[in-house]
DNA sequence: GTAGGGTTAG
């Protein structure tokens, strides 16, 4: 079943009649539900299929195409569309992001007078916030004559997707205030939206509460986006809590606490769950591989990996991109970078988030620091091992090993410990550990370490533009601009060029960007380099779109190193960031 | 007779 269209498995079922055999040995969720839709349909069960139809990820884009055509269709022939087909008209534009042809139909209402139906209203508000268009969502919405539960639900739950959760929070408010009374659909929608760390200790617990008391405690709505709440503010134990609570564990449920551990970095808790939950013969959903995919990665654990790979394969969702990123970051972060191009090579569609995956893996295999404890991130741990190798196995640690500690310790914002680990050291530090110790007090805004760790990367790397270009932003950030000024002035008497191999600077109003594939990992190997130059290639001819960070960077080494830059390719690249391209072309064509 | 809102993943 490996990547079979809905139509192609249309055409197979329609011809064999195996529908039992399909349904049965299917365990992909997607193909399964299709296979069952059509079995349903050709058993005359119509209406039951169309359900089942519905549910399926598909079945928006052709049900929703389909409409809107034959909607249109009437619109030319003059015939006024009635308000269902019109509501009808406008979900379609929502579950598609068409808020192009929403708005066109938004002024047909308008022109009807069917401005004040609430139904309609509510439609607008959905249409123009799943499309990201969340001001004119806010302009319908306020525009209402009378609110209820669905509206307010719309608008809440559209600032929540819109990345504005407190806005979501604050409507919240308000409509307590009235005599709307939520519903389970309003309090997934706030809670869902109660990320940032403010939101989460202010109203988290709150809204919990608000549940209980409302008697929605065993909706699996709410308690997966509790569950998924909890756990990515690192209330892990809140989750778990939640999860063991609840009496009916539906595949959803297990998904998110699988994903719950992964997140939080309990790689083991997540595999253990992921194993029972198969021996259990729950469905295995796509979610579920991606998430224990995810923790295979953290963990280091290849067998595994491999394992869950397999199972992959066996289910036959060796094409959902969801499922290749995992694989592909997988097998980068247990070091097996060719593994990770062979799967990455397999792909049919390559989308943009699979390129960019397969460029990181390059990154981060090339590392200079690389460690297991590194990757996931977990600091305790790598001082736990640092010292337990010095004491238990009484090994003097490396330079290398070192360099891990300062970065473990920067990263997690703790610059104090990570500048004491230099004094410590019994060997000179090199410049990789005083660089990446410098972008972390850029990160932090740490104006004395940062000037310290600069100046000593000027002896270090005089020709390295770098650490002037770090130090002006950190200085930058702070308000410092006399300082920022004589940073500039003491780049141009040292004379150090603006622009190395690898490295590149912008300045936009006023304010200097420092891009490099660096931003990714310390790259020093020219074969990474030209690898993630013919990808970047690649992924101009076929998708016309590129993240600018890494084309940039890409674009400069190759110019370094004299190869010919396909500015054809370039030019055809309609590019979000357009102040970073429209430099990137001049540069190149004054150049070339 | 018919309409509008929700959960998990790279």
């Amino acid at each position: 079943m490996h990547g079979l269209s809905v139509y192609q498995i249309k055409a197979m079922l329609y011809g064999s009649r195996s529908l039992n055999y399909l349904t049965t040995y299917t365990r992909d969720s997607q193909v399964r539900t299709t296979a069952l839709f059509i079995l349903r349909l050709s058993r005359g069960i119509s209406l039951s299929a169309h359900k089942l139809f519905d549910k399926s990820p598909q079945s928006h884009v052709t049900n929703g195409y389909q409409f809107l055509a034959s909607f249109l269709q009437q619109n030319r022939l003059n015939k006024k569309p009635t308000k269902f087909q019109l509501c009808t008209a406008l979900n379609c534009c929502a579950k598609t992001h068409n808020s192009l042809l929403g708005s066109q139909i938004h002024t047909k209402i308008l022109n009807t007078g069917l401005d004040q139906n609430l139904y309609i209203n509510s439609s607008l508000v959905n249409m123009y916030a799943k499309s990201g268009a969340i001001l004119d969502a806010m302009r319908v919405f306020n525009g209402m004559e009378f609110h209820d539960q669905v509206s307010w639900t719309s608008i809440i739950c559209g600032l929540s997707q819109n990345g504005q959760g407190k806005e979501a929070i604050c409507l919240f408010k308000q409509m307590l205030k009235t005599q709307i009374i939520p519903n389970s659909f309003t309090y997934v929608s706030v809670i869902s939206g109660c990320t940032d760390q403010e939101s989460v200790s202010k109203c988290s617990e709150l809204l919990h509460g608000h549940v209980i008391k409302l008697g929605h405690e065993n909706n699996k709505y709410i308690t997966s986006t509790l569950i998924d709440n909890y756990s990515k503010c690192g209330k892990i134990d809140k989750a778990v809590t939640l999860f063991e609570g609840s009496i009916t564990k539906d595949d959803i449920l297990l998904n998110s606490m699988i994903s719950a551990y992964s997140h939080n970095l309990l790689g083991e808790d997540s595999l253990k769950l992921f194993i029972k939950m198969h021996k259990a013969n729950v469905s295995l959903s796509q979610h579920a591989l991606t998430s224990v995919l995810d923790a295979c990665g953290a963990l280091t654990v290849l067998q595994q990996g491999k394992q869950i790979h397999a199972l992959v394969t066996k289910m036959g969702s060796d094409q959902n991109t969801f499922i290749i990123g995992a694989l592909i970051n997988m097998y980068s972060k247990c070091g097996n970078i060719n593994e990770a191009s062979h799967v990455f090579n397999q792909t049919v569609h390559k989308n943009n988030i699979l390129w960019t995956s397969m460029m990181t893996s390059y990154a981060q295999n090339s590392k200079v620091v690389l460690t297991a404890c590194n990757h996931s991130g977990l600091l305790e741990k790598g001082v736990y091992y640092f010292e337990k190798m010095r004491s238990d196995y009484n090994l003097a640690p490396e330079i290398d090993q070192y360099a891990c500690l300062i970065d473990l310790y920067a990263r997690k914002g703790d610059l104090e410990s990570a500048r004491k680990v230099f004094d410590e050291m019994p060997v000179d530090a090199n410049a990789v550990m005083w660089s990446s110790f410098l972008s972390c007090c850029k990160e932090y805004g740490n104006v004395e370490y940062g000037r310290e760790a600069a100046y000593k990367l000027f002896e270090l790397e005089p020709d390295s533009p770098v650490p002037y270009l770090i130090l002006g932003d950190i200085y930058g950030g702070a308000g410092l601009w006399n300082e920022v000024r004589n940073v500039r002035k003491l780049m141009e008497e040292n004379g150090v060029r603006k622009c190395t191999a690898g490295w590149s600077w912008v300045e936009v109003d006023n304010e200097v960007h420092v891009f490099s594939v660096g931003d990714l990992c310390h790259v020093r190997s020219d074969e990474i380099y030209l690898e993630l130059y013919k990808l970047s290639l690649e992924m101009l001819s076929e998708f016309k779109t590129f993240r600018p960070v890494i084309l940039r960077a890409c674009f400069n080494w190759a110019k370094a190193e004299g190869c010919i830059l396909d500015m054809a390719a370039l030019k055809a690249s309609p590019c979000k960031l357009a102040h970073v391209w429209r430099l990137s072309l001049t540069e190149f064509s004054s150049d070339n």
